[in-house]
RNA sequence: GGCGGUGUAGCUCAGCCUGGUAGAGCAAGCGGCUCAUAAUCGCUGUGUCGCCGGUUCAAGUCCGGCCACCGCUACCA
């Protein structure tokens, strides 16, 4: 029986189309995980989609004069495109507002209900007279009652830098339209975070390997947990699945609440869509084999519903630490937290509103997926924030892709296709080759280890410099030279084309596309690395239709070992594999971003 | 304000948990090679490891203080 993997990718909100720092975050390197565990020959199961519900997205609807699901729809789609486009590996990318989700959501409160870890009482809430809808603290601004200034926002005075009730603030305002909110007191539903505390903090104290950062800011959350309102007046989100509320249109179960839920959403949904609606339990409940290793794939301002949150609706909804099991039985926390920092640009913050911003369809449609996937799996923000520039990828691009490791595929087939014309019979091997041999063949277990850790960036790395000793080997050995050795000539090309083949695997989690074009160029027919598709699916439950990214990877052959060539089989002259970039490009890329602001 | 992080070679970053005379890639210089998208291979690194102080035989690494920048602060997600 082989481990189950469950990989749980934050969910992007559909509130525009991604930017690199977006996918640096959680993108890539979740599928960098992925698809080394398949590799590997582990079950894995890699759900998530975009989280549709909240404030944010309903604003911005009423600004564009479209309802919040048509914006949704908008932009599940054109995300939706852009993961796509990296080849994110996703066995089922989703949305939170399907049928099926909005009816794991409330199984999930129901559990946490009758555990009592959900309660309802009284909170005093700003509300905007015009909608009837709950106005967040941050969009609430006045006069802060300390130090006077007037642009405090709800919950805190830029200026004073002191935290404030919105009630307090003189003054108080509206951001979207102006107008003064109305504070009223309301039932409102909490979840009872305080009583998670001891349990919380002994599964964190127990988990093995987080990166630092991580694990001492969940810690820190533990230290101060007070119950949180999962509810909020809005008609713009999952229905309270309780007798008397469950056919209100002002009171709904808030973004936050539902969008964590979709893991288990997601992956019940892509069980039902393969024929056996139990499929999705060994990602999620211990079994006779074991336990399901699940990691978290986020960027770092979502560590609180990652580490404190979503843990404590998996134990209550579970019984614990008291209660009954509800409908999805006992299910498991998660394994690691892994979250990245932030990627700048340019030095300065990504931010959409201010132009700040380097498209991910933009890079695809000029550069292509593996480049970009390089490029922020070798200096992503893996536990510091990273400043991305232009010219670092046009120049980590050309001497790195297209010079190492390009140019070692390119050389080393164009000398075969030459010479040979075919895969080099299996050749007497003299030390120089054995050693190679064994230090590229060792790379996969250095390298997985290192993935299994979370270091990504020390992962690839070792990578790149098994592409360079492959690269010395054939400086050293000088083939082109053995012209009068035709068998020793045949035998260095032969140790060349392994290590060419090794190489490819290896960056198979990194760069799918190219692996797979290498693996053709070797002289293989069937696909190596899996790529997403998307496909317009009907909803299971009577929803309108909407696109999913899905995938059949377990066709692909990619595994995590050293294979032995076959020998014979014919080799053409190779294509290049990536572009090499010209310098002006970082320079157009500047202008480009110059002119936008 | 609170919490957390970051500050190491011209650039982007490792190293700090488990103290022992500073690392990688790129850039730059010199030399070799010519199979390869002028790609590759070898050689070359005198950095006050942000600042001040402490612990120690020994501190980039531990402790205290300070400065700068960044993030979160849970009703943006």
């Amino acid at each position: 029986m082989s481990r189950h993997t469950l990989t749980a990718v934050a969910w992007p909100y559909a509130n525009g189309p991604r930017h690199i720092g977006h996918v640096a975050g959680f993108g890539v390197p979740s599928d960098v995980f992925s698809r080394y565990r398949r590799m590997r020959g582990d079950a894995v199961l890699m759900v998530s989609g975009t989280d549709e519900h909240g404030t944010p997205i309903q604003v911005q609807a009423d600004r564009e004069g479209v309802t919040a699901r048509e914006l949704a729809d908008r932009y599940n789609r054109v995300i939706a495109e852009d993961l796509q486009g990296l080849g994110l590996s996703y066995d089922l990318f989703t949305r939170t507002t399907t049928r099926n989700h909005y009816a794991v959501v409330q199984q999930l409160f129901t559990a946490l209900y009758e555990n009592r870890y959900i309660v309802e009482r009284p909170q005093l809430s700003a509300i905007s007279p015009s909608t009837g809808r709950t106005l967040p603290d941050r969009y609430i601004e006045g006069t802060c009652p300390i130090c006077g200034y007037d642009g405090a926002r709800g919950d805190q005075c830029d200026s004073c830098g002191n935290q404030l009730d919105p009630q307090d603030l003189r003054n108080p305002r509206s951001r979207i339209n102006g107008e003064v909110p109305q504070f009223v007191e309301s039932p409102q539903f909490f979840l009872e975070l305080p009583a998670f505390a001891e349990t919380l903090g002994s599964w964190l104290q127990s988990r093995q390997g987080w990166r630092t950062n991580v694990r001492s800011f969940s810690a820190n959350l533990l230290e101060d947990l007070k119950p949180r309102a999962i509810t909020r007046d809005l008609d713009w989100g999952v229905p309270i699945p309780l007798p008397e509320w469950r056919d209100r249109t002002d009171k709904r179960i808030y973004v936050w609440f539902d969008a964590v839920i979709g893991y288990l959403s997601a992956s019940v949904e892509w069980a039902r869509r393969t024929g056996d609606p139990d499929a999705w339990r060994p990602w999620w409940t211990a079994t006779p084999e074991g336990r399901p290793d699940g990691r978290y794939f986020m960027g770092k301002d979502n560590v609180v519903f990652h580490s404190v949150i979503w843990p404590a609706i998996l134990l209550g909804a579970s019984g614990k630490p008291e209660g009954t099991p509800g409908a999805f039985g006992e299910l498991e926390l998660p394994t690691e937290v892994v979250s990245s920092e932030f990627l700048t640009m340019e030095g300065r913050k990504f931010s959409s509103s201010r132009a700040v911003v380097i498209y991910v369809r933009d890079v695809l449609e000029r550069y292509g997926p593996d480049p970009l996937r390089y490029y922020l799996s070798i200096a992503g923000p893996e536990t510091s924030d990273t400043d991305f520039t232009w010219d670092q990828f046009v120049t980590r691009n050309n001497t790195e892709l297209v010079a190492g490791w390009g140019n070692l595929v390119n050389r080393t087939l164009s000398l075969v296709a030459r010479n040979v014309g075919a895969v080099p019979p299996v050749p007497p091997l003299e030390k120089a080759d054995l050693d190679v041999l064994a230090a590229s063949r060792t790379a996969f277990d250095a390298v997985g280890e290192l993935l299994d850790r979370s270091q990504q960036k020390a992962a690839i790395t070792e990578v790149m410099r098994v592409v360079a000793e492959a690269n010395k080997y054939l400086s050293d050995q000088a083939p082109w030279k053995l012209q009068d050795q035709p068998a020793r000539r045949d035998a260095v090309l032969h140790v060349a084309l392994q290590l060419v083949d090794d190489a490819k695997a290896l960056l198979t989690p990194f760069l799918p596309h190219s692996s797979d074009a290498v693996h053709r160029m070797l002289g293989h027919d069937e696909p190596w690395s899996g790529l997403p598709v998307l496909q317009e699916v009907a909803d299971l439950d009577g929803g309108p239709s909407y696109p999913v990214l899905t995938g059949d990877y377990a066709a692909a052959a990619a595994v995590w070992e050293s294979r032995p060539l076959r020998v014979g089989t014919p080799i053409a002259a190779p294509t290049p594999l990536f572009r090499k970039l010209d310098p002006s490009v970082a320079e157009e890329e500047l202008a480009r971003l110059e002119a936008d602001q």
